[in-house]
DNA sequence: TGCAACGGCA
DNA sequence: TGCCGTTGCA
C-alpha cells in the first residue's frame, strides 16, 4: 500500500493549483523514491514534471510502485477542502480503484477524510535529458510572473535574452513593444530577492507567453525561480520545493529567434 | 526632442486611469509650459482638462511644442506595467511616430521601456472662459465619489443645490428619492476632511450621475476635490494634482433646473 | 477564464 | 498602513 503524510498539507494544494489549468488528468508515481507527476499539457505543447522525494514527508511508505491516474481538476477541488494549516495523508491501497485524503486540523479537532476516485490515463513518459544549460537565471518568482503578465498585454511571445550582467524580456505587439530588464544582483539581506545568472553563453530564446504565464501559477510554491535555456532546446522554469523537491515546465522555443534578436 | 521624468510615476497612471473611461483616443500637448490634455469625452457631452506643469517634473525638456495623440487604453494598459514606486521617463523624437515609457525600480535592479505608436488625432480646442462661478464647494473627493454613486442607485440625474451653510445632492427615480446634504465645516488637524464653501450667490443645476461618476475616477489623484457652478454654465469638477496641476471635468447642466428645485 | 475592487490580516 | 486573499464582474 502507499501512504504518505505531509504535515504542510498545503503544499500539495498549491501544487494542483498550479498544473491543473495545463493538464486536466495525469499519473502519480508513487514509489519508494517519492511521489511524482510528469504530464505533457492538453495542448502537448509544454510539459510538466513534478517531484516529491520520499524524505521529505513525515510519513512515507511505498510497498509496490503506484500508479494513481487522477483527474487533476477533481484532485484540487478535495485539497481545497484542507484547511491551510491541516496536516494532509494520502492512502491508497495497491490493487484499489481509489486514493483517500486525509485533512487533519493542527489540534486534532476536525478530521476529514475524502476519497477520490482513479482512472486508467494512458501516459507516455519522456525521458527528459539532463541538459548542462548554457544559461540559468534565478530570480525572485513574483517578479518573473510579474513581467510575463505585463508583457501579455503587449504581444504573446516573449524573446528572452541573458547576458552576463541581466535577462532582457522582450516583446511586440500591436500597440507597440516592451522590454524588460533585470540586472544580476544579490543582496544577503534579502536572499529571495536576488537575481543570479549562471551563464556559459549568450542565450536568446522566443517563447508563448500563454504557457509561461499558467506556469506562473506556481509562484505561490517559492519565491524564486530558475529559468534555464540553451539554443534550440525547451526552456526550463523550475520552482524549488524546500526540502521537497521541485515543479519544473519545459517549453519548446519559437524558432523565429533570430529575427528578433536584433530587435530593440 | 521632449523628455519628461516623473518620480513619482504612479501620478500619470492615476491620470489614465481617471480618463480612459471618458475619451478614447486624445493628443497630449507637450510645450515647455508642461504636459497637458484637452478632449471632449467620446457622447460629446463634457469636456476633460488636464494639465502637468513643467516645473512638478523632476526633468523635463521640451524643444518644439509636440502633440502626440494616443489611444488612451493602450496608454493606460503599458502605464499598468508601471510599479507602484517606479520612476517614470517619457521620451519623443520631434518627428516620431512613437513615444517611450521607461519604468526605474527605486534600485535600479529592473528597467522597463513602453513603446506605443502614436496616431493621427483631429481635435478642436475649445477655450474655457475663465469664469468667475457663483459657488465653489471643496469637499473630500472620497465623499463626493461615494454621494455621486449612492445616488445613481436612485435616479440619473442630481440636483447640486448650494447655500452658503451647505451643499444639497438630490435625486428622485422609480424607487423613491434621496436628499444629500453636507454641511461647510473646517478641522485644523485634518484639513482633507475639510468643507468649504465659497459662494456670491445661491445656486441648483442638474447633471447627469453618469458622467460625474466617471469624473470620480479620478478620485486617487487628490483627497479634495473642487466643484464650481455658476447658473446655465457647466459644471467643474476639479482634482488638484500637488505641485503639478489639476484634471478637471466640464459638464453642461439639465435643462429642467428650475422645476427640480422645489424638490424635497 | 482573467481582472479589479473589496475586506481582512499582519 | 500595506499586502494578500477572496469575491464579484467582464
Amino acid at each position: 500500500m502507499f501512504e504518505a503524510r505531509l504535515t504542510q498539507g498545503v503544499l500539495l494544494r498549491k501544487l494542483l493549483d498550479s498544473m491543473k489549468d495545463l493538464v486536466q488528468d495525469a499519473n502519480f508515481d508513487c514509489s519508494s523514491t517519492g511521489f511524482a507527476l510528469q504530464a505533457m499539457d492538453s495542448s502537448h505543447v509544454s510539459l510538466i514534471h513534478m517531484q516529491l522525494r520520499s524524505d521529505g514527508f513525515d510519513h512515507f511508505r511505498c510497498d509496490r510502485n503506484l500508479s494513481m491516474g487522477v483527474s487533476l481538476n477533481n484532485m484540487a477541488k478535495i485539497l481545497k477542502c484542507m484547511g491551510n494549516d491541516d496536516v494532509l495523508t494520502m492512502k491508497a491501497e495497491d490493487q484499489g480503484d481509489s486514493v483517500t485524503f486525509m485533512f487533519e486540523s493542527a489540534n486534532q479537532e476536525r478530521i476529514s477524510d475524502f476519497e477520490l476516485k482513479l482512472m486508467d490515463i494512458d501516459s507516455e513518459q519522456l525521458g527528459i535529458p539532463d541538459t548542462d544549460y548554457s544559461a540559468t537565471v534565478k530570480m525572485p518568482s513574483a517578479e518573473f510572473a510579474r513581467i510575463c503578465k505585463d508583457l501579455s498585454t503587449i504581444g504573446d511571445t516573449v524573446l528572452i535574452a541573458v547576458t552576463k550582467d541581466g535577462v532582457r524580456f522582450s516583446t511586440t505587439g500591436d500597440i507597440g513593444s516592451a522590454n524588460v530588464t533585470v540586472r544580476s544582483h544579490s543582496n544577503v539581506d534579502k536572499p529571495e530577492e536576488q537575481v543570479v545568472i549562471d551563464m556559459q553563453e549568450p542565450v536568446a530564446l522566443t517563447f508563448a507567453l500563454r504557457y509561461l504565464n499558467s506556469f506562473a501559477k506556481a509562484t505561490p510554491l517559492s519565491n524564486q525561480v530558475m529559468i534555464s535555456m540553451s539554443k534550440e532546446l525547451p526552456v526550463v522554469v523550475q520552482y524549488r520545493i524546500e526540502d521537497m523537491g521541485h515543479i519544473s515546465y519545459y517549453l519548446a522555443p519559437k524558432i523565429e529567434d533570430e529575427e528578433m534578436e536584433g530587435d530593440e
